[in-house]
DNA sequence: ACCATGGGCTAAATCGATTTAGTTCTTATC
DNA sequence: GATAAGAACTAAATCGATTTAGCCCATGGT
């Protein structure tokens, strides 16, 4: 049984297939078609289980209803959570989302892009990698609109954004941690080489210069990127093992990096928080749910992909023709959830 | 800036666009194409930074080398890490994955194969919903191949599917309760709509059975499925307080209904194993790194992945001419890994 | 000188829609 | 009775590829 196309309707119903067009596409009073006509073609279309083909209506019109988003890893809870708020949220405008996951590797964020722009997605949602600036230009060079999330460029303003306030949330952490009287607070992070790590580790140190509180170098932890999951967990191990006398509290930077604590911790048999405070940055089921729960700043999830949504389809809507709408570069307020581990 | 079409690529090397499209497709020695108009070809194709449509190309040629995945929830860490061993998977075959989430509404799920349908994908990868059968018959009958994975059709045969044994996994659970002295045992599941699910349930009363232990309705909980969190959790919370003196163990037929259930448990300061054992049918971070940890039946997710990926690009291949391959439900076995709840 | 062969390329049809510019009738108007 | 104005449709171009059939030219054989 083949598929049923727009001639196959028309010869049918008898008419031709710019009639069978303008019925499928609401056109039908613009272009007087009569009533009679219109039903007939209706009921045919109907009964023979009429689906327009997508590639061809985009191939003419240049529009797929499709946006690309490109995040880290579709299996990490956060990149998760974002995707399904953004699947939801384009759904109502009428767009469908097709995603993929770059692990965090420039080579392959290319190619993603590639094949997305080979496929006439109509705009991105991406999670970039650190040199993806000039792809992303590239794309809007062709009028494809594109909004960051989660991370951003802050010398390519011109590139939309949408993310939490790295900074402020840190330093809210920080100020909480300090309040309630822990000094000694040891931060574990990535490779801070994009902006939005710099600013959490920004944060970091200036909370505790403006507390006059010097900071040890020994109670940094930098994991570098790419490690595979074992290797991380070796990582925070060893710091935590090594260094845990020297700090009262310690601070993870990244929802991952967090459950890489918890495991260490938890295989450490550090008490929490009486031997060590612990905040991460970033929810987790996880964090709800340990003995003792942890603390956490919590990203607004559903605001960014409201918004960075929002940012698109605006941007959609005024492709080409007119000028753009505002420059949109939003830091979102993220949420201190304070738990037993602090 | 517009995009590169193969016409410009041939306008402007000076050949006809027949030309461009053996080159670009390796066809340029089968069509005896010379070495010179070849790098000529090549070299404009690069400089103008070429990618060909692949509307176009998919309208042409009836295929897009992609396929539909079509899970519950993507945000749910086992349909997350499923598609993407999936996602992984069929980048190895040369196909891209567009994934969605029917959250498990028959309406959604008919909406999102009509919409793949309509994007012309390849085949198809779906957890199906209680009433998908005929929907997706009409699929096969239009030629397009379909895998079911995690649940399946025992009255469709002819429909392949890759799962778990589902059967197998829970009966294992329940003789390694019983092995450890637990008589007592409750059951956690959702509406046994689907086989799966009778499946795991229909075990459960087995082993009970084949040690002569007196099933006790009371120790039976049926959540119904469409709930909203609090609600859910409500209701084992109620169960788990209202019955939780009868039991001696309790095992939860699914990973969501294993977190409410920790979720209670902890609420209600519940001891794990002394006054209560905990099993939970699937696994999750959260298991591993609780306090206890928790005794899972894990399933096989990336040879699931795999396998239903297998089957999918066996059929691609026979597509039409020659016989389909031999017909494939497999079950996976699930293994049973033992922790501290038990 | 004529035909066959093969090398090197191109013209044009095709996929399934959308959309512009008509065409063919009616009917109303002066 | 001629003309204009609509009403109700349709023909054909178009989007950007793939693919089949065939053109033109050079060479070789007879």
């Amino acid at each position: 049984m083949k598929k049923v196309s727009i001639s196959d309707i028309a010869r049918k119903a008898g008419v031709s297939v710019s009639t069978v067009s303008f019925v499928m596409n609401d056109k039908a009073v613009k272009m007087r078609i009569s009533r009679e006509v219109i039903t007939k073609v209706e009921n045919v279309a109907r009964e023979m289980g009429y689906r327009p083909n997508q590639l061809a209506r985009g191939l003419r019109t240049g529009k797929t209803k499709t946006i690309g988003l490109i995040v880290e890893n579709i299996s990490n809870a956060f990149f998760a959570s974002l995707a399904k708020t953004i699947e939801d949220e384009a759904k109502k405008y009428d767009y469908k989302v097709v995603y993929c996951s770059t692990d965090n590797d420039e080579a392959k964020a290319r190619d993603l892009i590639n094949m997305l722009s080979q496929r006439q997605v109509d705009g991105y949602i991406i999670v970039p990698t650190l040199h993806l600036a000039d792809e992303i230009r590239k794309l809007q060079a062709e009028n494809k609109p594109v909004v960051l999330i989660d991370r951003y460029f802050p010398e390519h303003g011109e590139i939309p954004s949408v993310l939490v306030d790295n900074y402020g949330g840190v330093a809210e952490g920080m100020e909480y941690l300090i309040e309630k009287g822990y000094r000694k607070i040891a931060l574990v992070t990535i490779e801070a080489d994009m902006a939005h790590m710099h600013d959490r580790l920004q944060a970091y140190y200036d909370i505790l210069n403006k507390h006059d509180i010097t900071p040890d170098d020994r109670l940094v932890k930098l994991v570098p990127y790419g490690y595979v999951h074992e290797a991380a967990l070796e990582e925070v191990h060893h710091f935590l093992s090594a260094e845990g006398s020297r700090m009262d509290a310690v601070f993870f930077l990244t929802n991952y990096l967090g459950v890489l604590g918890i495991e260490t911790i938890k295989k450490l048999k550090i008490k929490v928080p009486e031997e060590m405070a612990v905040l991460c940055f970033d929810d987790n089921d996880i964090f709800r749910l340990y003995t003792p729960t942890i603390s956490v700043i919590k990203q607004p999830i559903a605001e960014i992909g409201q918004k960075a949504m929002l940012a698109l389809i605006e941007r959609l809507r005024h492709s080409g023709t007119e000028l753009p709408p505002d420059n949109t570069n939003l830091k979102l307020a993220a949420e201190l959830v304070p738990r037993e581990s602090i």
